[in-house]
DNA sequence: TTTTAAAAGCGTTATTATAACACTTATTAA
DNA sequence: TTAATAAGTGTTATAATAACGCTTTTAAAA
């Protein structure tokens, strides 16, 4: 019990602190009034990592090592610090896993049931992220007991994190729908049969191959190089890279481009 | 002083009672070191209320009543307590101004920046609502000095506001280019001007006529009635009603029914 | 009573986007 | 040399979208 007091105390102590460095300019006591007779909350910040190879879209899970639920696979995540923004903390926690820095995030939804974690009344932002699956640290994975699962043999996870994937999943369909997400995913140079098998993936359909061949290219933002891809046929597949700045120039120029190889 | 000790105290109070109530079944001494270290943070909701009338798309807002921004303008708002999931909070909030329950209420996006709420760190979770204009409590807007604007002309707004109707905005068309909205914002009966008037506003594009009513009429779950709206012409134009059964039952029979009378 | 003004209502055609479909090519390994 | 495998390519039919102007109804004004 004298923990737990002591542990009181010291929140107690940031809040006022906070409280009065920051008072407001025209501050007065009736303000102060409003603001403190409300609940101060846990905000947790949660991850759902998308990456591809060509057997298809993973997802990045950890080993949860505390508890409630220690060891069983959860998303990464942490609590969100008093001095940094969501965006901070999202960048943060996600760079703790993979090392990395500069990768797509984009916040998902907020999670707020009251029993959603067991332990503590938390609230939970998810973010979900893209990144290139060869790029990251592997050694950092090892220290989180990370791995990468096929989107559709997911272990069970636990809290609300099943329905913070599902969530991030149709996200990711519609982000594809409007805008290239093949570029954070894939490697710098790709193939048309990976860049169809990434589109397959994220929408859980097949594809005509020559049709959606037709339609990447005619948004003419693909350089094909003269390299070829000859691990997976004996033909081999032509490399292509993304031209960012061509892309760039058409979205300002109010070009419509649309990225959906099919209909949803 | 004092106060804010006090009121410290009654926090940590709280936060422990919390705690030990809610002990996990696995629960020992490192979960509990896990979660204390964090920051407890405020968390707040802010509404933007979407109405609809003839003249166009409007916002409801309220003169805030107590510092800092006492008497601007801002989005009707209030802070998440701890008994309460997210969404009760927000139907809770919108229920107060409005006097309304079972309103269309979604979450929008939770904004995170440090400094959004200069008296102390607070995060809010914005949603956004889809009301008849016509049904809501005159009285409890009184009460709170509320107001309609017109989407085009609204007065400044406080904090990071202004960037939550911009969210609000866009997940508003992205949502009328997926899902009937029109029957929300619009009383039971309604005419096809005025239903084009409402998707013209939501665009911010005009339509024409002729390919709208086709498109929305080939949809088939409106009802067209014998009844005339004469106020605004002087052959008066018939109204229709919302058939919410067929709408449902193709839904349900996977009919991929969109209800986009343009494209965005 | 006739005319005018103002919004409602209605159909056709051209254009563009999407979907369906099958054979040839390049290469390695048998 | 040939067999197997994935890569690469064009055409046609169908469906969705966009463009377009005249007629109808009725209240109010002349």
């Amino acid at each position: 019990m004298d923990r737990v007091l002591y542990w009181s105390f010291q929140i107690a102590g940031h809040e006022d602190s906070g409280l009065v460095e920051k008072r407001y300019k025209n501050s007065h006591i009736f303000m102060k009034n409003h603001y403190e007779e409300h609940d101060r909350i846990l905000v947790a910040l949660d991850c759902i990592i998308f990456g591809f190879d060509r057997s298809g879209l993973k997802l990045l899970l950890i080993k949860r090592d505390f508890e409630p639920e220690k060891g069983n696979w959860s998303l990464m995540g942490g609590f969100l610090k008093r001095e940094e923004s969501l965006d901070e903390a999202a960048d943060r926690i996600l760079h703790k896993l993979t090392g990395l820095k500069n990768v797509y995030l984009e916040q998902l939804y907020g999670f707020g049931e009251v029993d959603r974690d067991p332990v503590e009344r938390t609230v939970s932002i998810a973010y979900y992220a893209l990144i290139n699956i060869q790029e990251h640290d592997k050694e950092l994975m090892d220290k989180y007991g990370a791995r990468w699962f096929p989107i559709n043999e997911l272990p069970d996870l636990i809290f609300d994190h099943p329905q913070m994937v599902e969530a991030a999943k149709s996200r990711l369909q519609y982000r594809a729908s409007h805008e290239p997400v093949g570029f954070e995913l894939l490697p710098e140079k790709f193939t048309m049969p990976e860049l169809q098998i990434l589109y397959e993936a994220i929408y859980e359909t097949e594809l005509d191959k020559r049709n959606f061949r037709r339609r990447i290219l005619s948004m003419d933002v693909l350089v094909k190089t003269d390299e070829k891809q000859k691990k997976y046929s004996k033909k081999g597949a032509y490399f292509y890279k993304f031209n960012e700045e061509k892309y760039r120039a058409k979205i300002n120029n109010g070009d419509n481009l649309v990225f959906k190889p099919i209909k949803l």
